[in-house]
DNA sequence: TCCTAAGCGAGACGGTACGTCTTGTCTTCCA
DNA sequence: TGGAAGACAAGACGTACCGTCTCGCTTAGGA
């Protein structure tokens, strides 16, 4: 027997989130208490921790639903390249992003955006090189490499108040990574 | 009247960072406290606040002692590249960088490291690039880019229990370097 | 126009003050929270605040009916004394009172029952002192005396496993009220 | 190597006790929470902790120093009987025990001085019976049933607003103790 | 037999206090 | 006299329990 979802969840979860965004663009993320998210989100304590575990919990619940409801509805737009679209996130939600990759920010979450984006290389990697070839260097590490190309040029975008339009920053990570990843794996352009 | 630096300040400094960076290995970085600090290097809570602001404050003291440290004894091997040198240095300490770019790693690391990673490259960058050149996109963006590349090519090798050999990591990063920036700066190899 | 009350009333009260004296036997009074109530009773938070304020009220709700019950049965047997059939009472569900009693039981109950025997006491004073007397003291007073003595005559019996039969310890304590009463009455035996 | 006692521990206590009996003679034992004692006492949440387990372990060290101290000065009037510097004792805190004894007080303190008292009355009673003698009733219980006459009589006094002196008061329940307990202890007066 | 109101289960929520933890300051004592 | 011991304030943590509320389902009793 199915239970119908109750509403009320949704609406707090939103409440708590927004709450936390707005702090982390004010003070920073690691300057911003549970306490602080439920007395601007008006939540009472126990309902915080009836639906994340803590800080970061919510934190990976909020990202991933922004990334997921833009991924979305970027679908519209299928001309742009992943990248486009990624910049265009991003770009999007800058004072937030520009706050979570600085020296006061989330180790959890640059750790997990290089995860994510070094899993989306590895398995563009491993449709591209040809099934006989033997790499000379492992597709991982390039995959790894393509990531932190990706994350310098955000936090450059983000840190220098977005001066390129997103699809000029996409085309140029995926230049500066397809040059490089064919140079070190070894594959003519 | 400049007074010789009392032995023991060096001292305590010593055993704080050492029991810091022990403890950073054991638990991770964000689970150690001041408290657990202070007892491990047997030395008075007064005494810590005495010489450090917090955690970060020792953190950045102990990395940036260790890092000059490996570099001036760098000195005496000069066919080294700087690259050579910085991965020699991330293998030697690999257990406790490893906990550092962990999602429960520092955030204040993280950044700090990409910065210094960039400076160098665009200290480097504006000795290559012709002062007649004008270059299609900033040099600084190339310059994080690169810094990017550097980290997550270490982050991988951290985490894969260094497969390969610092000289091998260090002739990949280069090399995938090389080729990006040469591309997106619109350089003839 | 009056609705036959809803037989499941009963039932649910009865499983929760069922469910209370089971805890409260098991693991004192104070230790028992309504949750714990609940969930032994199997009832729902809510019926839990349909039918009782709180743990007291139920507490209360629960001795009451147990003694009144057991004191209308007790009109069957008429040649006991009252103090007896308080007795064959405190004896029937000694693990309960024995945790009522203790340093985490209820002072709810303790001054409850102290105020249950005084104004037992102070009815059958007023009976027996001669209208004309003036007594030295106020027979109130004798009334709590003689409701601690009482009070402290079951204590030792609950928490000495019942040594005695309870029709001894009636005739006991009834003894010691007696002759202490009047001699502060000035009442001659 | 015995270190000095700190003169602020003592000042501490001093004033979490001051402030909790404050509190208790304005809202009643349960009504009084760790968080009201320490504000009013203008102390932090740790160093309540730090000194006392619970309110209860506090209410213990208070009273007990309280009445120790009380006990101590009262040697300087030798004449009084025992009986007698209690009730200037209770009579001295009056607003205090009321509270204590109440409905809402604490069921901790009722049972700890009901063990006081019974243990008083053990230890005169193991004086006062004849070696040979075989009494009909166990002395203990006796001196349960005189330990909840001078309960009674306190509860009774303090409920009343002090209408006797402790000494009154004191000679008429020892009065009633004395004639109860020969009458069961089958002694001739 | 149906229907309707009460009883009830499920559980989200605000609120309050709990007891613990950590940080950074300040005082006290001792070597 | 300088440093270790440690008391303390401040404040967040995560948990427990309380009492209220809303939402539906079930069921007893009257029509």
């Amino acid at each position: 027997m199915m239970r119908k979802p109750d509403r009320r969840v949704q609406r707090t979860r939103r409440l708590l989130w927004d709450a936390f965004r707005a702090l982390i663009e004010e003070k920073g993320y690691d300057a911003v208490s549970v306490q602080d998210i439920i007395v601007r989100a008006d939540v009472a304590r126990t309902t915080f921790y009836l639906h994340f575990r803590d800080k970061d919990d919510l934190l990976t619940y909020g990202l991933r639903a922004q990334y997921e409801l833009f991924f979305a509805a970027a679908e519209d737009s299928p001309q742009r390249t992943i990248s486009a679209t990624e910049f265009h996130h991003f770009g999007e939600y800058a004072a937030l992003y520009r706050r979570l990759f600085s020296e006061s920010g989330s180790a959890t979450f640059m750790a997990w955006l290089r995860g994510v984006f070094a899993e989306n290389y590895r398995q563009q990697l491993s449709v591209l090189i040809p099934a006989d070839a033997a790499p000379s260097i492992p597709p991982d590490m390039c995959a790894f490499q393509l990531a932190g190309t990706k994350i310098g040029a955000i936090v450059w975008w983000l840190n220098n108040d977005l001066p390129l339009s997103p699809e000029a920053m996409a085309q140029i990570v995926d230049q500066f990574g397809l040059h490089g990843a064919a140079a070190v794996l070894g594959i003519k352009l």
